[in-house]
DNA sequence: GCCGTTTTCGGCCCGACTGTTTTCAGTCG
């Protein structure tokens, strides 16, 4: 059984016995372990045979027992009991907003609701506002919701899509008269990689006539909640967003809070409080009563005797207990060593294509199109190639240094697992990438073993967009990623951060376990378009939820100490 | 159910907003 199964399992239980009126911190330790169990990076199974399943945070003796026995059984007693008692729909009428366990269980109860179609048709015929403490307000809007649930089913944005419409949305804040600082917050500043809503936090003299003047403004399509420091509201792209404003000595625990995580806001509050000291958004409480306000976020972390912590590491997976990395930032990146032209499907020249790179602020660019096999792209033939390599050597003389280009190319993995070129061209390269876009429903094991022939191979430098998953479109092939870890960290081959938004492949969570096993990293925008260069923040930023420092990802490198590295192979 | 630079038992983050009530419970982030 995988890791995500598991944890999905502990996340269901979670919720079953809250709505079966569980204690609320019996709850809460199946979805700690849950999230636990998400971020370990490695099988559960090879965790129990090395230091044992209690060594993962939130994991203890009745948990670690639930974990043996689903790995053993695929199955646990435990959960089986706990669906017959409650019914499994109930699921999902927790998932619509405003709706918790203690309303689901009582609809239940009350009313006999089983599930959401049950929950649509009670709210219908009226049968909410009958109940004690509801009202026709509660039942329309519990319609609303529902509603708005079955729209968005599948609602989470790409980060790129999640950039641009919050930046929209600060522009117009920025411009509210009042207004001094306003900045993202929430899951987009910590560079998740989908982003469910967006978070504005602001700083006014006046935050409640501020707030007024954001809900009525002809830029918000719906305002779902609204009071004196924050309000909530769905822009006219459907996107919801949330905006919260506080006075400017706040405005640092203002950030802190509104960024994020829950989980990371939890542990930290716990923290201060081992201290004395009460947190909230409007800073610290002392035993005494009195208020320690923090203007920046430093003073945050400082008052409890921490160092400021990067938005991206926020998400309690060690950044309090760990010495925190030197992260890589994207200014580090010299090179992009993955891109496409019109050789292939790209849809800008050889030459285009190296503008934009310098102006992206780029000094080495490796032109790496696909290779024959790949024919839906364009992929080249070996003569192709060949015609492409005096493009290149022309293209160099050109830009007379201003930009040192590398010719290789992405070259597929063939179902048994050798390359689409031969030896004798793939020596010729500067670079090879190796990767997969065919085939990819083979079940994990063979595609594991079709990669780990591919590794093998001498000429390969980097293994790109590792697992082949398209964020809300393609879930990852099911690799034994341990085994293609330590293969490539054998190889020095770098596994790829693929930076284009909808791949981010690998994920924070195996780059981080990837540089653990002594893995090199590639941080490549996979750029088929000029514009594209600019996703490259998009890799950085997984990389930095990776705890990835510059030292173990090679296009960071000198050119001197990058060349050295690939010519290990290409001489 | 987990966990320990005050604890192996007794704790477990904190406040805003809503809707329905007259003081609060539920939900959310």
């Amino acid at each position: 059984m995988k890791n995500e199964e598991v944890a999905a399992i502990f996340e269901s239980i979670a919720q079953l016995l809250e709505i079966k009126g569980e204690v609320i911190y019996k709850t809460l330790s199946y979805h700690r372990a849950a999230e636990s169990i998400r971020a370990l990076g490695r099988d559960l199974n090879d965790v129990r045979q090395e230091e044992g399943l209690q060594s993962i945070p939130g994991v203890g003796a009745a948990i670690a027992a639930k974990i043996e026995e689903l790995l053993d059984t695929g199955s646990l007693d435990f959960y089986n009991r706990l669906l017959e008692e409650v019914p499994a729909g109930l699921l999902d009428v927790i998932a619509v907003r405003d709706v918790g366990a203690k309303s689901a269980a009582r609809f239940w109860k009350e009313l006999g609701v089983t599930n959401l179609d049950e929950l649509e048709q009670a709210a219908g015929a009226g049968r909410i506002r009958a109940m004690p403490g509801m009202g026709e307000r509660t039942e329309t809007r519990l319609l609303e919701n529902i509603a708005e649930h079955r729209r968005l089913a599948t609602g989470r944005m790409l980060l790129d899509e999640a950039d641009r419409a919050a930046q929209e949305v600060l522009a117009f804040v920025r411009e509210i008269p009042g207004v001094e600082h306003a900045d993202i917050a929430g899951s987009l500043r910590r560079r998740r990689e989908t982003i469910g809503d967006l978070d504005i936090v602001a700083s006014a003299e006046d935050p409640a006539a501020a707030l007024q003047v954001f809900i009525q403004s002809p830029k918000i399509l719906k305002v779902l909640s609204s009071g004196e420091s924050k309000a909530s509201v769905i822009l006219p792209t459907g996107i919801r967003a949330q905006l919260w404003i506080y006075p400017i000595r706040e405005f640092g625990s203002a950030l802190q809070y509104t960024t994020g995580s829950q989980a990371h806001n939890v542990r930290l509050r716990e923290l201060a409080q081992k201290q004395g000291l009460s947190l909230s958004e409007h800073g610290y409480k002392r035993e005494d009563g009195s208020i320690l306000s923090c203007a920046s976020e430093e003073e945050v972390y400082r008052a409890v005797g921490l160092d400021w912590i990067p938005p991206e590491l926020r998400e309690d997976r060690g950044e309090f207990t760990q010495k925190l990395p030197v992260l890589i930032s994207v200014e580090d990146l010299r090179a992009d060593l993955h891109m496409h032209t019109t050789w292939s499907d790209g849809r800008n020249s050889l030459e285009e294509m190296a503008d934009a790179a310098l102006k992206a602020g780029l000094r080495v660019l490796a032109v790496t199109d696909h290779s024959r096999s790949l024919g839906v792209a364009g992929g080249l033939s070996i003569e192709q190639w060949g015609a492409q390599h005096a493009e290149v050597e022309r293209l160099q003389v050109k830009l007379q240094g201003r930009l040192r280009i590398l010719h290789g190319a992405e070259v597929e993995i063939l179902p048994d697992g050798s390359l689409d070129f031969p030896g004798d061209v793939l020596a010729r390269m500067d670079v090879v990438i190796a990767s997969l876009h065919a085939g990819m429903h083979q079940p994990g094991d063979a595609a594991t073993a079709r990669i780990l022939t591919a590794l093998e191979n001498p000429w390969i430098d980097i293994l790109a967009h590792p697992t082949g998953r398209l964020l809300g479109r393609r879930e990852g092939m099911q690799l034994d990623m341990e085994a293609i870890f330590r293969s490539a960290a054998q190889q020095r081959i770098a596994l790829e951060i693929n930076a284009h938004p909808e791949r981010l492949d690998l994920n924070d969570i195996l780059a981080r376990r990837a540089v653990e096993l002594g893995c090199l990293l590639a941080v490549n925008s996979d750029a088929h378009s000029q514009d594209q260069f600019s996703h490259l923040r998009y890799g950085t930023s997984v990389a930095r939820r990776g705890w990835v420092t510059p030292a173990v990802v090679v296009n960071t490198w000198p050119d001197a100490e990058l060349l050295t590295w690939l010519g290990r192979k290409h001489g």
